[in-house]
DNA sequence: GTGGCGTATCGTAGATCGACGATAAGCAAT
DNA sequence: ATTGCTTATCGTCGATCTACGATACGCCAC
């Protein structure tokens, strides 16, 4: 929906330039698609929809990666908004922000 | 914000291993996020798609980056095979590969 | 060929990533 | 309060990214 208007003339004039919230559009199309911009970050995105919650400890076993290395992806999957994480007395189960995912899917369909 | 459902399920025993193919998937999906995973990638690709196509300079111009820089991420762009740049003359005439760029949106949209 | 234009590559420097082990922090049960 | 389990953070290392200027390459026009 994002729509810019139609500059689509020849390649001869330079004098179109972005507009300003195109910028931050792409920021924002950069930092969710920066948050699955690791296999592993995509595995875990994966896991989760397919078990609609999880916990750390389980997708650690999922993967060769040791826990801390898992707790930084899901840090960062955790700041995009893509994954949220609900404290469930001593672990935290994580799920998949469906609103950060239909967000980065209409981002890239509307590409 | 957004809340989140219920932590009632426990997410027991299901010890499930992601299946090979899922890693090589997860690969793909994590190279094409990748090459947007920065907002001057992402503004490149953009441009180009409201263009069909755009030399180099042209893109140098819109950006302030240098067109050493702006070299480079095309070179990233082009070898994710996102965009694809036809020699013509002395200059280059980018434009975004719609395959890869098709393949993308299905992953996207596919998970 | 020479010159000029457009693009690619090189080399460098600073910043960030990705991985790990070690350690701290939080909560439930004893 | 102490123990045990789960997760987060810290500190560090090597690798990679990003940016730039400088330079090399390719292709026309002269």
């Amino acid at each position: 929906m994002v729509k810019v208007k139609a500059e689509s003339q020849k390649c001869g004039t330079a004098s179109e330039k972005l507009a300003l919230p195109d910028v931050a559009w792409a920021e924002d199309l950069a930092k969710l698609s920066w948050a699955l911009a690791h296999p592993a970050r995509v595995r875990i995105v994966r896991l989760l929809l397919d078990r609609t919650s999880c916990m750390c400890g389980e997708i650690v076993e999922e993967m060769p990666l040791a826990q801390s290395t898992v707790s930084q992806h899901l840090k960062i999957l955790k700041e995009t908004g893509l994954v949220q994480g609900e404290i469930d007395g001593p672990r935290v189960c994580y799920c998949v922000n469906s609103d950060a995912l239909a967000a980065l899917k209409k981002l890239i369909a509307d590409l």
